[in-house]
RNA sequence: GGGCCCUUAGCUCAGUUGGUUAGAGCACUGCGUUUACACCGCAGGUGUCAUCGGUUCGAGUCCGGUAGGGCCCA
């Protein structure tokens, strides 16, 4: 009973009571009925679960939730579901370091396999030590881990207060988006969108994966030029008349088996004379010809450079468009081939490949090395130099390239038109803030290629097709048999192809089931199609999408802003949603980005514990979308006195207004007592300038929210409600008390002055409104006061209007500012503030005499002056004069 | 090499279409146990708006250059 408020305010302990009740009530869950227009939908960004979270998902999750929060006050119904990303490589890793195991696909499932150990701390085990187990052991493990991983992260985000509907949770790996991955792709193959090719790809020999332009970031490596020469053919000497060899620099001369040109630019009157001749590669002895390209760079080492099968993606751009062999030295291990290539046929090329056979790119460099200094063939000493290498983001070794069958997702990478297409998509959506715009733009113009989207690994989306097996036994590569719709999911490794049985697996004219498996992004990219219930839930999905929002970081508007754009415009022809809400980072004290690689990173659980989940959703909200932000500890206990302000305050009003007394009978009673209060007029001069600025702040803090500025609107209503507290409050005190004894309790429904009446009246009002106005930032404290004198919550309340208040708010500032100079003389005098004043004379702008005059008692009240004369003067300040202090 | 963002008080940041004397919080100092709050209140000082030049009656704001920081792409 007493209970309701209590006498001591906290906000600690405030979320697990606050997210019980929540969860037994439903006041998240989504409206199936509601229509579209209704409708806000939301594209959560689902968390790598194997990842750990940081404070920067804090943070930007935070800015989704006030989104979310508004508009439900606002009366939309807000689809927020939250999903999971546990597919994929990172996936993959984390098992394998915190099992002790690896993956081997050719082994047998093991149904009584127990892992080595558990709760490795994320160390890598080497390989070696790792024990091999089958696919599907090891998806087992991969799923066990990540349901424990997400349990962890559900708590954090309720802990946090997210608004989430979490009856709609979602995985990236759960059969249900498997199936709507395999129906994405299935559909994009009967459209042509997709398809599979034989060619150069960018291949990391740790993970024995292709990976995607996506994927990629340049590093600088140290490297060294050799200056390697090539013999003359004759006719080259003959053209050139000289039979001096041709010098090369390069960065990598393990590759000079796979050598298959020479390059110079065209215009390059060094070696103009040599265009169409040839030269013996050293030690290997293949005649190869000396050719003109544009892209070689006369100013880089001799201006002249060795084309091999394939060193970067400009051999890549070589072979292709000068129609040259290939010679291919690197297996899918990143290791030298056991078979020399067939154009090195000489005893002594054959030898000296030998030597190089099995060896890794680091040490057939050293070998070769030596070995062309023992032949005379490098000339001085090796140039060191840093150039950019390519590396996979998630990986620790340089990118080969290698030739492989892979399958592709046209992106405009390679059609013009297709690109414009999804340039002009771009430009339909509105960005937040607009200038992250560019990155989307930038990148979408500057592809190179359709997006590989196949993976030679294990815990992923299988690519749902087989292959037919002619009568030797040869796959049929581009006549793939693809599933019904309706039996989606499929793994074609573990089933049959349609038209099959399991014994003509392997056998001629029998199948063979496509091993590899979709891109976590081929997945990821579809997540308003998983969410909103394309594939089973078609009237779920006219009500949701295409979705309002997608909340988002920075770093990945090339992938998954980008990837969805892609798979919504070739399914829907629209965008997958209308607003993108992008979020900075979080930068330490160095102003570097947090990350987990530098150790400065602070877990969010032990940060929510320490300051209270409002405080640090007021520190994340006071950042606005798009801008970094300091982790800032200092502007989270700002955000806990917040709170406890908001809590505080609230004790007064409702013990003030005699709300308080009835609320302890039952909250029907308070809740009674509060419309009674509500119910009488505001009469006072100061009371209707206080709720006349209030409704000035309601506008201003609307219009900012509804621009996505939610930094401005939780400014502007904390700007006001600090007045509200420190002036209005202390002005309005014993007007309200009406007299009341210390301590006696107030009844709401005795007879009081107009008055008294008046002040409570404007107080409960301002009360709830304030209320509203924090509770997206700070939905934790905002709902405690909620409950002790309203009923529902506050969550599902409405947003306020700007109440039209005939009166000037102006009234108000000038009284603070004519309290404040009566706190000064006080403060100046280092008397207590209770200290009476027998006269006073306060000097004053014309202007505000009127403003001060139109709540004089109040400020005599909360001044403690007895008598108060208002000049006014030509100097702005206010300047108390003649100030008599009483004891 | 191309692009985007940033530089305002000791710190973190506002500053709207150019318009009086550039603001807030934190931190700091002094005072004060006032019937909501000591997780508190009141009062107080704080600036070469990175820098150079231009446009303008007027520039933190618009334009250009330079320096520094961050990020993306090659």
């Amino acid at each position: 009973m007493t209970s309701r408020i209590p006498d001591k305010a906290t906000v600690d302990g405030l979320e697990d009571r606050w997210n019980d009740a929540w969860e037994a009530s439903g006041i998240y869950r989504f409206d199936e009925s509601a229509t579209r227009d209704q409708v806000y939908s939301i594209d959560t960004p689902p968390p790598t679960v194997s990842g750990s979270l940081h404070v920067g998902h804090v943070f930007s999750y935070t800015h989704t939730d006030v989104i979310a929060r508004y508009q439900r006050m606002r009366g939309r119904e807000v689809f927020y579901p939250m999903g999971w990303d546990d597919n994929g490589l990172p996936t993959e890793r984390r098992v394998q370091n915190y099992y002790g195991v690896r993956c081997d696909p050719t082994l047998h499932y093991d149904p009584d396999f127990t892992p080595p150990f558990e709760g490795g701390d994320g160390h890598s085990a080497r390989a070696a030590d790792q024990v091999p187990i089958s696919r599907r052991n090891f998806v087992e493990l991969c799923e066990e881990l990540t349901d424990a991983d997400e349990k962890q992260f559900e708590a954090l985000w309720r802990h946090l207060g997210l608004s989430v509907d979490w009856s709609r949770t979602y995985q990236t790996i759960s059969p249900s988006s498997q199936a709507v991955a395999q129906q994405a792709f299935l559909r994009a193959l009967a459209r042509g969108e997709c398809y599979q090719a034989e060619a150069p790809t960018l291949w990391d020999v740790t993970f024995r994966t292709a990976v995607a332009q996506a994927e990629l970031e340049d590093r600088d490596r140290p490297g060294a030029y050799h200056r390697l020469a090539f013999a003359k053919a004759a006719d080259a000497a003959a053209a050139s008349g000289s039979d001096h060899p041709v010098h090369i620099e390069t960065t990598r001369p393990e590759l000079l088996p796979a050598c298959v040109a020479l390059v110079a630019h065209p215009d390059d009157e060094r070696y103009k004379p040599l265009f169409g001749t040839s030269v013996v590669t050293p030690l290997f002895d293949v005649e190869v010809p000396i050719v003109a390209h544009h892209l070689a760079s006369p100013n880089k080492g001799s201006g002249i450079a060795m084309i091999c099968t394939f060193g970067d993606i400009t051999d890549v751009t070589w072979w292709r468009e000068l129609s040259l062999p290939t010679r291919p030295v690197l297996g899918w291990d990143g290791r030298f081939l056991a078979e020399a290539p067939e154009a090195i046929a000489s005893d002594g090329g054959v030898a000296a490949y030998a030597e190089l056979a099995g060896k890794t790119v680091f040490s057939a460099q050293q070998r070769i090395v030596e070995m062309l200094s023992e032949a005379g063939v490098m000339e001085g000493e090796p140039k060191p130099t840093q150039h950019p290498v390519k590396f996979f983001e998630k990986g620790d070794k340089p990118l080969e390239i290698v030739t492989t069958r892979q399958w592709y997702i046209k992106n405009g990478g390679r059609d013009a038109d297709l690109n414009a297409d999804l340039v002009a998509r771009g430009a339909e959506l509105r960005f937040e803030p607009d200038f992250m715009r560019v990155r989307y733009e930038n990148w979408v113009k500057g592809l190179t290629g359709d997006w590989l989207i196949s993976r030679q690994r294990f815990f992923g989306v299988p690519i749902p097709v087989w292959y037919p097996l002619d009568a030797e036994g040869n796959p049929v590569w581009d006549a793939p048999i693809v599933p019904s719709e309706a039996s989606l999911p499929v793994d074609p490794s573990a089933e049959s192809a349609p038209g099959f049985d399991e014994s003509q697996r392997g056998v001629p004219s029998g199948f063979i089931g496509e091993k590899d498996i979709m891109d976590t992004w081929a997945t990821s990219s579809l997540t308003p199609q998983i969410v909103c219930g394309w594939r089973d839930n078609p009237d779920l999905f006219a009500r949701t999408f295409p979705m309002d929002l997608r909340p988002q970081g920075q770093d990945i508007i090339r992938t998954w802003l980008f990837s969805t754009v892609v798979r919504s415009h070739a399914e829907h022809g629209t965008l997958p949603w209308k607003n993108a809400a992008i979020s900075g980072w979080i930068l330490d004290p160095d102003r570097k980005k947090m990350s987990k690689s530098k150790g400065n990173v602070v877990t969010p659980m032990g940060l929510l514990e320490t300051h209270g989940s409002d405080a640090v959703r007021y520190w994340a909200a006071s950042a606005r979308l798009g801008t970094d932000a300091a982790f800032d500890e200092g502007q989270m206990k700002v955000g806990r006195r917040l709170a406890m302000k908001v809590l505080n305050v609230s004790k007064f009003v409702l013990g003030a207004s005699g709300i308080s007394t009835a609320a302890a009978d039952s909250l029907d009673a308070g809740v009674g007592a509060a419309a009674h209060v509500t119910a009488a007029p505001v009469t006072e001069a100061l009371d209707l300038a206080m709720l006349a600025g209030l409704a000035d702040v309601v506008a201003g803090a609307t219009a900012a929210l509804d621009t996505y500025d939610h930094t401005r609107a939780l400014e502007v209503a904390e700007t006001y409600f600090w007045t509200f507290c420190d002036d209005y409050v202390e002005l309005v005190k014993e007007r309200a008390y009406d007299g009341a004894a210390l301590g006696e309790p107030i009844d709401p429904f005795a007879p009081c002055s107009p008055a008294a009446a008046s002040a409570r009246s404007a107080l409960t009002q301002a009360l709830e409104v304030f209320l509203r106005l924090f509770a997206p930032v700070l939905p934790f404290a905002t709902e405690e006061v909620w409950s002790w004198f309203r009923e529902g919550s506050v969550h599902r309340a409405h947003w306020p209007s700007p109440v039209r208040v005939e009166a000037d708010p102006r009234v108000l500032a000038a009284a603070g500012t004519a309290l404040a100079a009566l706190r000064k003389v006080k403060s100046e005098a280092k008397v207590s503030q209770r200290t009476e004043l027998t006269s006073v004379q306060l000097s004053l702008p014309a202007g505000a005499v009127m403003l001060v005059e139109a709540a004089r008692s109040d400020v005599m009240a909360a001044g403690r002056a007895r008598e108060l004369t208002l000049v006014g003067a030509d100097t702005d300040a206010t300047v108390a004069e003649a100030p008599v202090l009483a004891l």
